[in-house]
DNA sequence: TTAAACTCCGTAGTCAACCACAGAGTCAAG
DNA sequence: CTTGACTCTGTGGTTGACTACGGAGTTTAA
């Protein structure tokens, strides 16, 4: 009833969510379950910017497990910590980066080389996959 | 009892993969299921090449799916769908890179302003993500 | 006052690419 | 001929982050 709180549906229209994803983050400990005053719980809007933190958390990259170890430092005292998660997380990035352009490269140098293989020789892309064992390029 | 064939479990060993890998790669139609004569199958020992064929095909990070379609192309005669394949899958990779490169890009820049800060101030990590609605930096 | 829209709660399904396991049958070596 | 390793089949579990659904109760707008 109170103007600052909300049901469940408003808080997950407001912080652009789904009802489902509210309940989830429920259960995954990452948002607290509001005692109910009558049958429906009420949340406070406030809720709606912890959404959001899990939300811009997630698009750096931060899975929801490192996002609840992110919330317990949420009042920034602990940099240390924080930091030391941002630079885990980094460091993932890179190596998955690293990754990618490997297969970029692996994959662009197999295109080139079938573009430009006549047609009476195999098709360099189905015969690098075709090599026995390996030895391919790399 | 051919010196070509193989059980499953052989045929897997020879092929650095788990028996459950064969069976699976069989339900999706990625391997043929060979007749059994007698009460076990038997395994020409060429299906291995087409599993190392497989493995490859999936560390250049082609998904199952796009590998059936590489299998259907194996030999090699249809290049224009092949490379269509393989363009694809390297605009996938391009679209990952750029992601990643973004989000490597805002958490350098977060940790490098967390180390810089004063402690008196908030630390820029969490106050970034607990901004309020968007407008953060992007 | 009723009908639509919503909430609650729990469970089950999704995607990808497997891995695990159970129970029964079979094969090969000693 | 026994033992132990293997095969066959089918089903269920894993991870991560949700999404969907069902049935019952509740609130609210017309």
């Amino acid at each position: 009833m109170n103007k600052e709180t909300l049901t469940i549906g408003k808080l997950a229209k407001s912080a652009g969510v789904g009802v489902e994803t509210i309940r989830y983050y429920q259960q995954r400990g990452l948002l607290p379950v509001p005692e109910a005053s009558g049958s429906y719980r009420h949340y406070p809007v406030s809720l709606g910017n912890r959404i959001r933190f899990i939300k811009r958390a997630q698009e750096l990259g931060f899975s929801l497990d490192e996002v609840s170890e992110l919330l317990l430092l949420e009042d920034g005292t602990d940099r240390t910590s924080i930091r030391r998660i941002a630079f885990q997380r980094l460091a993932e990035i890179q190596t998955r980066l690293t990754d990618l352009n490997r297969m970029k490269k692996a994959l662009s140098h197999l295109i080139h080389a079938c573009e430009h293989t006549g047609k009476e020789q195999p098709c360099p892309i189905i015969s690098t996959l075709a090599l026995d064992g390996r030895g391919a390029s790399d």
